[in-house]
DNA sequence: GAGATTTGTCGCGAAGTGTATCAGAGGCAG
DNA sequence: CTGCCTCTGATACACTTCGCGACAAATCTC
């Protein structure tokens, strides 16, 4: 997320599209405007937002069905807004995995409040994918240096790693300390869900092991969770080159 | 967060405690309930919860004051319940940092939808000891690397400790000298609550006993509380790596 | 396209965990 | 103190999960 969060404001009405963006930029958030789904689509991919505030009635694609689609990228927060008493469309809109809505009319201090409270929320989560790219990091007594795939221990001898090795590494690394079950390391590396009984994972820890632990019988640093998955048990820093 | 998720619903009148607690767990979560901040309070720190469900009018300390000390913690999600039409409640909540809001009378429908969205949005992997994730703790003679999930004797002799068995001593050690039931411990070491006349823990003590205690016979570390549980007495020490 | 390397699947043995069961400890009434 | 009951400790066993060797399929290299 950049410094002044990006809003995606999505109404036919030209007036409340108006109201609500100066609102927002009166308030410090830079904000955009889409009359319906299609405008919206186009603004998406051209331009980073960090939330969308949706109208559920609109001509063309309903509410609903943008909301979902959205939330099955699994990206964008989105906040419903629905008209009022219209409880089935607030329930099913949460249902169908909006991040939060509101009824109009609307008090435009409680949309910036509900609008920061989401952001709030998903800033503290945000992934850190990708943060390990090209960085040498220090785990154990090994060094990864993740622009060559290898890994050096202390006296500077080198072991080259396999492509999943590396890849399910750099998961372990980027989520230290936290348990990751196979269905995420398994989406991590390869970017696929786990079939049930799916031993993949459980062999690329093995073979994994082999290269980093000096016990096999007792690893230290990739640690099992038994129906949990597998862990990173050490503290990781990343050296700046 | 555990296997069924497990919210706390806090409120001042019986009825709507257990019309809620029923409801949710009729749909497939747990759940438990304190009439105000000071009982909820004692059952944070005994039990794990995924979520508070929190009335903003309660006698003793205010709903607003408890949900602002909750998300300075940061780590629980709150919901909060306000009376109708108290925008400005709703509107302070969100700012003092709540989840979420529902306005009383609510649909038990929608509460459940609002619930499921926090914990889809907070759904995170969970570190493997809590608090004492990396660190070193001394208890009686032994100290425990929660790294390692070994523990080492004053010789500095080591012994492996199974998953669970870890996840037993360090809900203990968290929580020392208080005294734990089997249930509070089932639900900590398992996420799920027991069954009735289950023995799991029961057993997982006797297990974890046969490593650290000296004497079989008369426990000094975990001693047993007939009708109550089990409680860890004695001192701990967290070293500084 | 042949050989080497990497990766997914199968299966066995080992370890961990929950349940059943029995024996003993602790409490209570008479 | 004695008998009875309940609760706890411990053993045994069944079941699940995990580690790893072996092999086959897929991919890469030259």
């Amino acid at each position: 997320m950049s410094n002044t969060p990006h809003i995606l404001v999505v109404d036919d009405h030209r007036e409340i599209r108006s109201a609500v963006t100066r609102y927002l930029e009166k308030n410090g958030m830079r904000s955009s405007a889409a009359k319906d789904a299609e405008e919206m689509d186009a603004m998406l991919t051209s331009g980073s937002f960090d939330l969308v505030v949706l109208d559920v009635m609109m001509p063309g694609e309903d509410g609903l069905s943008v909301c979902k689609r959205l939330s099955q990228e699994g990206q964008l927060p989105v906040l419903l807004l629905t008209a009022l008493g219209e409880e089935h469309d607030r329930i099913t809109g949460l249902e169908t995995g909006a991040d939060d809505y509101l009824a109009k009319p609307f008090n435009p201090r409680e949309l910036l409040a509900r609008i920061r409270a989401i952001l709030r929320r998903t800033a503290k989560e945000e992934p850190p994918a990708g943060r390990l790219a090209g960085k040498r990091v220090k785990f154990g007594q090994w060094v990864l240096d993740s622009d060559r795939r290898v890994i050096l221990d202390s006296a500077g001898q080198e072991t080259a790693l396999t492509g999943s090795e590396f890849k399910l590494l750099v998961a372990l690394l980027e989520r230290n300390r936290l348990v990751l079950s196979r269905d995420q390391l398994m989406d991590l590396t390869a970017g696929r869900a786990a079939a049930p009984m799916d031993r993949t994972i459980d062999n690329q820890i093995s073979r994994l092991r082999r290269k980093i632990e000096s016990d096999l019988l007792r690893p230290r640093l990739i640690t099992t969770v038994r129906n949990g998955g597998y862990c990173l048990s050490v503290d990781i820093e990343v050296l700046d080159q």
